[in-house]
DNA sequence: ATGTAAATAT
DNA sequence: TATATTTACA
């Protein structure tokens, strides 16, 4: 419960341009506290707050989702300046080693939790707890190394719903804690396929940090909207992504990942692939890949269930192709794709 | 923004 | 190996 105010810092993965080694609030004070030059001190104290702002410009965009980061930075800036005050003033008295862990830093705190809730901020508290035996991104200091992959396994399984394999065991892994604290920072909202709110930045940072993006499951709830929403546009060749992805309503869900989709589902339902029999009605919408352990826990506004009703005119198919575009959309659509034959 | 192909991940 | 999904490109 000590140390858990703000470490690295560094969520960014570009590194500050010079070679700046990140220390801990904690240890900086230490060492800033064994200077004996007042303005030295100073000097140092203001260094690390252009620092810490500075990074607080760079994670701005990411507010919203990191409300921790946020939160850890602010308070960090504050302690500093504060320190700044007290060498200013009193005779640059002795710097606190033991600093105190969540002092409300009024002004710039509002700051940061301009949209947090109270209850928000008690929830971070206990997250904070384990955070900081995790160690996100102190290298020194940490010898629970066990602890934190464990953690984060974890936390990983929980984030993603399950497969916790991308950059887990690989080499590549710039951040080893950022999955960590981006789950953190998601918290309940970006859990599972369908993420409340951070459609972008969220994924941008995720981008940043990981290097590629999470695969996107599409399972049968997501699909039937997929396919619901298309059938309002007119089937699948004249919708268009970004329609598609208004119709389906379904927040966290991009652009390209409805246009890959797309280039998919057309792929497979051009020409009627008839002798299919008729039971596999089903085929589309039954890919279970990602049904690991995400299952549609839709909070959208529909339920998971599927009603999704769009009686629009499934069954008015004219023998064969009477509109322009939904010719083979309704019918061929849920037939096969799935064919065995190749080559 | 969209369609498509190439690249990757599973 | 086959597919699903992501990225790169035009």
């Amino acid at each position: 419960m000590g140390s858990l105010i703000a470490q690295g810092l560094t969520l960014d993965c570009s590194p500050p341009s010079k070679a700046w080694t990140p220390k801990s609030t904690t240890e900086f004070l230490a060492e800033v506290s064994r200077l004996d030059n007042v303005s030295e001190k100073i000097s140092k104290l203001d260094d690390y707050v252009n620092r810490l702002q500075d990074e607080m410009k760079k994670i701005d965009a990411f507010k919203r989702e990191l409300p921790l980061c946020m939160f850890l930075l602010n308070d960090a800036i504050a302690r500093m300046k504060e320190e700044i005050m007290r060498c200013q003033s009193s005779n640059c008295e002795p710097i606190l080693e033991e600093f105190i862990p969540l002092k409300k830093s009024s002004s710039d705190d509002e700051k940061a939790g301009e949209e947090v809730k109270e209850t928000d901020i008690v929830d971070r508290r206990e997250k904070m707890n384990w955070m900081s035996s995790v160690q996100l991104w102190n290298a020194d200091s940490n010898k629970k190394r066990k602890e934190e992959s464990v953690d984060r396994a974890a936390m990983e399984e929980l984030f993603r719903g399950g497969k916790s394999s991308r950059t887990a065991g690989k080499a590549f892994s710039p951040f080893k804690g950022c999955s960590n604290f981006l789950a953190m920072a998601v918290g309940k909202e970006g859990r599972d396929e369908f993420p409340a709110a951070p459609s972008l930045s969220l994924r941008t940072l995720r981008l940043r940090l990981n290097g590629r993006k999470q695969r996107r499951c599409w399972s049968p709830e997501l699909h039937r909207r997929f396919v619901s929403a298309l059938q309002q546009l007119g089937g699948a060749q004249a919708a268009t992504p970004k329609q598609i992805r208004e119709l389906m309503q379904v927040d966290g869900l991009t652009n390209d990942e409805v246009k890959s989709h797309l280039q998919k589902y057309r792929l497979h339902t051009r020409r009627v692939p008839p002798a299919t029999n008729a039971s596999a009605a089903v085929l589309w919408a039954s890919q279970e890949q990602c049904g690991e352990s995400s299952k549609p826990s839709n909070s959208q506004s529909s339920s998971p269930q599927g009603p999704l009703h769009l009686s629009s005119r499934a069954t008015s198919v004219t023998g064969g192709d009477s509109v322009e575009e939904e010719d083979d959309d309704n019918k061929s659509e849920s037939r096969s794709w799935k064919r065995e034959s190749h080559v």
